[in-house]
DNA sequence: CTGAAAGCGCTAACAG
DNA sequence: CTGTTAGCGCTTTCAG
């Protein structure tokens, strides 16, 4: 941890940059290089930043780091980020505008080089904002229609469309949509892939997100209520998928038998369903990695704007299939 | 984003610090916070940070940060620094001593103020570096009982006692326990709490942590054609009873009919479990918040050394009641 | 090729 | 009360 030795000055840029200019003849190299060692020197990478204007770290900020989504997606960025020697810093919205505007901030003054965020509803404003300081950002899973940036996501309306034809093929008639009231256009997308299929046979039910396990049980109960109830429902998320199973379970109704289930994200719980669940897989390494990539290229060039946007996959299990 | 302002120097130091010597007339007081509103003056972190010698950073080593387990203490650290002005730096070690040296090497570098770890199998090495450089640190949720140090973690020893008396309690007479070959001595404790209470009853799987699926399937089959087939499979384990459950499932053993199980660590996945699984409950928040408490004790004292044991709960359910 | 010096933005210390 | 200065550890620049 020390430092200290004959050569101060140059040394440490000479041992970590090899760089070209300035070339320091083979001999005191090494003898260099082998101070460095001999006092095991470590670089303050805080100096380093300070003078480079650069800090190597990467400001991520998602949902919530508890959930599998966005940890699954923490784990990728870790990785591609630490693969071009970035670090990562993280924070969790719980999808609050006032969190996430704290966080940028708080990143922000820790001079992160580039933010990756999951934008909660309404904070368009901070969005604006990284755009106007000319901070690279790129937004994942969520994003603004009306806000031109980077961004890295699925084809949520073909994903929800794609879930819905299967539900049809496989003869349901009657189909649930549960999805959250929300302002979140990637989630207004699966909604709107879903009912665009359905027309006025969708029944629909919207969840308020501070009160899940509640109103996931009154739109199914509603659902089966119906003159015609359902005989199939979508979630549009892996939270409501879990909480609408429970629910299922908890009235005894039979998945496939009485409805038929298709969720959203992957989960060690739909595997153990008696009836292992259908889902909408979506592409975890590449959103993760082109998120990253995305950010680099950015960081290099600060003018680019590109969006993109990956295809999901329908995952066919039991929870869903035909009829007999 | 600039700054800039007539009043340079000490302006800064006030503005932020409030601090009572040096008191500054409360006219200049008020212009001068006005200006760095106008100005919209940012602190810059990293200069603060190399010139106090204090980064206001967490380095946070988990085993794999898209593991729930991990995810969820995350969150609470997360939360809890932050209460206390820290951010949360975070890598994961894929339970390799190399990658946590990496880390480790990585986060002391950018000068982090202190580590949370859960220290993988063979990384005394590691942990004795920390100790003798002195920098904080506390031991999360794995430890050595060789190395006297900051630590907070579970009774495993009774935790895994609980859920085999448990399992005695309601009839079961041949229990098998489910753990990994390692050297983890957390684990270790939990199989010994198993075996101290079955003797030469137990039959005991010991699971390759790079062949989970593989092992675990092939000691439940072990299980199922001893002499004396088990009742009940206790795993030491969220990602074991998670593969565990999945083979039963797939050899259409019921439980409990046939084997009762107990698992380690909560999950969504438990609850929606056609039996609805017992499970010892590890006191996560507590963990979360001890590990980071005791983080900044160390950091304001590095002379402290103080060890935390939590206590777990058994949550009995479905697939683990008395026989009838 | 190699020393010396400046400066990144901040805070602490020391004079006015 | 307020202005000036030095220095955190690093890299870049500018002289030798």
């Amino acid at each position: 941890m020390q430092r200290r030795s004959e050569y101060r000055p140059r040394l440490v840029s000479y041992v970590l940059n090899n760089k070209k200019e300035g070339r320091i003849s083979k001999e005191i190299t090494a003898k260099i290089k082998q101070a460095a060692i001999d006092l095991n020197y470590q670089p303050n990478h805080i100096a380093r930043s300070l003078q480079a204007q650069k800090t190597m770290t990467i400001g991520l900020i998602v949902a919530d780091i508890a959930n599998p989504f966005s940890s699954q997606i923490a784990r990728i960025i870790e990785d591609e980020a630490q693969k071009a020697g970035y670090s990562v810093i993280f924070g969790s919205s719980d999808e609050k505008a006032s969190k996430t505007e704290k966080l940028i901030k708080l990143f922000l003054n820790r001079q992160v080089d580039g933010f990756i965020i999951a934008f909660p509803e309404n904070t368009q404003t901070q969005a604006q904002y990284l755009k106007q300081i000319g901070i690279p950002f790129v937004m994942i899973d969520r994003y603004f229609p009306e806000i031109t940036s980077n961004c890295v996501s699925i084809n949520n309306y073909s994903a929800a469309a794609s879930a819905i034809n299967h539900l049809l093929e496989n003869g349901r008639r009657k189909i649930g949509i549960v999805t959250y009231a929300t302002a979140l256009h990637h989630l207004n997308e699966r909604k709107r892939g879903a009912i665009d299929l359905l027309g006025d046979d969708a029944a629909v039910g919207e969840i308020r997100i501070d009160h899940v396990a509640e109103d996931v049980a009154e739109a199914i109960a509603g659902f089966l209520a119906l003159p015609e109830p359902v005989d199939a429902v979508f979630f549009s998320t892996n939270l409501l998928t879990v909480a609408g199973l429970k629910y299922l379970n908890s009235l005894n109704v039979k998945v496939p038998d009485q409805v038929a289930v298709v969720g959203f994200d992957e989960t060690d719980a739909f595997d153990l369903f008696y009836a292992p669940v259908s889902y909408v897989k979506q592409p975890m390494t590449d959103l993760g990695r082109e998120a990253v990539n995305l950010l680099l290229e950015t960081i290099d060039d600060s003018s680019l704007q590109k969006s993109v946007t990956l295809d999901t996959e329908l995952v066919a299990r039991q929870s869903s299939v035909l009829l007999r």
